[in-house]
DNA sequence: TGGTTAATAATAAAGATTCCTGTTTAGTAA
DNA sequence: TTACTAAACAGGAATCTTTATTATTAACCA
């Protein structure tokens, strides 16, 4: 289901343009956020790059997914359990929410994204600047292990 | 902008059909919670009550709180800022979020919501229970203070 | 290659939430 | 009304999440 991860090069790439400088740290997040589903928090990523990288600090990774986000190269994703998550996704999409095993899913369905844009391309509201449009469907997964089909 | 709110005894009857105990602390919550458009916290809950009620711990607010959302009084709202709050609208509606102020802003429009609601209508989602869906606008406030109007 | 500056590690501090325990209170039934 | 019981509460400790601080390191550029 997910895309395929870019490799280190286009990574690097990525990183160098948008400012910031290509650090081995900077390199590591955003692969691991590239090679996995579970839209991760810091701890998350934490536990995974210390593994290959002991020496990584937490605080190396709040800090750099808050650049990463303030350059658009990946986007806080809006949740209710009251941590932050984060998504590589940078292209309008939506999220299923799994409220027993926290669980996010990307639900990705251009007929949804048009019908949302064309709707606030007519709608006006006076003194806010929209700059980006989430939504969450909430519920459950019926049996967890299968996998969730969009059709 | 914001709707009357219910007035005690209601709000007490609310509180018992849910099957919760009707204590003092629930029903200031709950009061609270209706006489603000802020979204609230537990933290700016606690600011808010302590005045009147020295004694209230903080919690018994966050317990409360999720009593609450548990029985179906009030709902969770989702935020990209990671601290939990609350909204006392239980019908469906959507969210602005300015970036810049943390403030959170109903947006209600029939319109939008029965889009929504159609499209997932026909909509087939295999191995997921649908209960809630939200939707957030994410932006700026372009003149603090002055209010945002939708249309 | 060396110098400059941003980025990092390590750790402390702050902020948000949950947990724990003795006490109090709401609901119930005598 | 009163007494009983279970749930709820206050207060405070503990935990979890995030941010801030500072000395050290590494990326980038001349």
């Amino acid at each position: 289901m997910r895309s395929i991860s870019p490799n280190l090069s286009v990574l690097k790439e990525k990183i160098a343009q948008s400012g910031l400088k290509v650090t081995q740290q900077r390199i590591a997040i955003l692969k691991a956020l590239h090679d996995t589903d579970e839209h991760p928090s810091a701890e998350y990523l934490y536990k995974v790059l210390s593994q290959d990288n002991p020496a990584l600090s937490l605080g190396t990774i709040y800090k750099t997914l808050d650049s990463l986000v303030e350059k658009g190269l990946i986007r806080k994703v809006f949740c209710a359990d009251g941590i932050k998550r984060f998504d590589v996704h940078t292209d309008p999409h939506s999220h299923l929410y799994c409220q027993e095993s926290q669980k996010i899913i990307d639900f990705e369905d251009p007929e949804l994204e048009s019908l949302i844009k064309s709707y606030f391309s007519q709608k006006k509201i006076n003194n806010f600047k929209i700059e980006d449009i989430q939504l969450q469907i909430c519920g459950k997964i019926l049996e967890p292990g299968k996998s969730v089909v969009i059709q």
